[in-house]
DNA sequence: CCATTTTCCGTACGTCGTACCAGAAATAAT
DNA sequence: ATTATTTCTGGTACGACGTACGGAAAATGG
């Protein structure tokens, strides 16, 4: 049936090996010669499974984004919608290379889809039509790439940011800003659940008070 | 005075051609060698004004940053706010490559930092606390990146997409998706200042609301 | 005129994505 | 069995990239 060389991996190995490396050691170490080396082969036999090293990181992000377990829709569109993006951020802190991957992806994936589909179905109950309810769910994606972005930068301030943050405040230009810096060191972290759930209580009651339908 | 051989150029030259090459052809655009052609230098020579090149990204991003005419406040939160989004959206819309250049870089500028003294001061009639400001802020920028990113984007639907997401609806996996997008063609587009009102309203409202303070 | 300081920039190294193509390994046809 | 056909393998190579290095060039202070 199958003529010529059979396949010495798959796809799906590629893969799953170029996810591994960028979980370790971010997506920039994810080069066709590092990602061929991982599962033992020559750099380009990856190209008879993979056409760019861009559709690459598109097969990325749609695998990991199969990985999340999702339960049933309760049908009560604001646990629904904060249940998505607390799966989003769980993803993005497992894969932190995420964030910085999905800008400027075409979304065409099966899983992506299906995320996009489960999003759709969330808010059905609120009654605004499609393009509303697909640019919410762009909303709150962007949300929580933002904030879990935030999350994992903010552990590491450089020397050099404090350096020059610290020169600007002392400027006496910005005394907004020192007023906030100045905030004691065990001040409080910007929780992920509140925020969320202001987002989207927030967002989706504008929504409708300005909506025709119901 | 002046020891030694006079630059012949100025840092702010060598950001302003850079930024004029990002403008017509995008950031991959800048290159070191593109940019040093771009003011007729040799490659190094960049060398001297800016000492790597995603500093000059940096510097690139600092200096559109300062090219926005801000007017006075006028003490309303809701129309300040409205007005700082729209003032970034014109800003990504005259340099579609500032939404891919904003995330993971270090906001260290002076117009970068007037930028966040600016929302934290029109946000203090909210009484809101500092931290929670600050997340605002970062909020409406996150979402005025993404919508115009979508905005850029969607002006050009690659052939290969349609294909794709044409094969996913005809699976008939994607119910909800297939309605959304078998939208008549003349559909309303999302319209920012509608969708900049809901966002800001909704999560001012939200956050007060759950706030301690007044 | 010369020492000093600073900028200029040609050359070169290591890295990347990937085009090309000869060899290897399988099946199908004879 | 031999040969033809198809497919995958991976070495070599090309044209980018950022940038380290270091000598040449151009200014000033002595």
């Amino acid at each position: 049936m199958a003529r010529g060389r059979p396949p010495a991996h798959t796809r799906d190995e590629v893969v799953a090996a170029a996810i591994r490396i960028a979980d370790a050691e971010g997506l920039d170490a994810v080069t066709m010669r590092r990602v061929a080396t991982e599962i033992g082969a020559g750099a380009m036999s990856l190209y008879t499974y993979v056409p760019t090293r861009d559709s690459l990181i598109d097969l990325m992000v749609d695998r990991v984004g199969g990985t999340v377990a999702w339960g049933e829709l309760t049908g009560q569109w604001r646990a629904d919608l904060l249940a998505i993006a607390r799966g989003q951020r769980a993803l993005m802190l497992a894969h932190p290379w995420l964030p910085s991957a999905l800008p400027n992806r075409a979304l065409t994936g099966r899983n992506t889809l299906a995320y996009l589909e489960r999003g759709l179905a969330a808010l059905a109950p609120t009654g605004l039509d499609g393009p509303t309810r697909m640019e919410l769910i762009a909303l709150v994606t962007g949300f929580v790439a933002s904030f879990v972005t935030a999350e994992l930068a903010g552990r590491t301030p450089s020397e050099e940011q404090i350096a020059q943050l610290g020169q600007a405040v002392a400027s006496g230009d910005f005394p907004q800003l020192a007023t906030v810096l100045a905030a004691p060191a065990g001040s409080p972290e910007p929780d992920f659940e509140r925020i969320a759930g202001w987002m989207i209580t927030g967002l989706v009651t504008q929504a409708r008070d300005h909506s025709v339908s119901s």
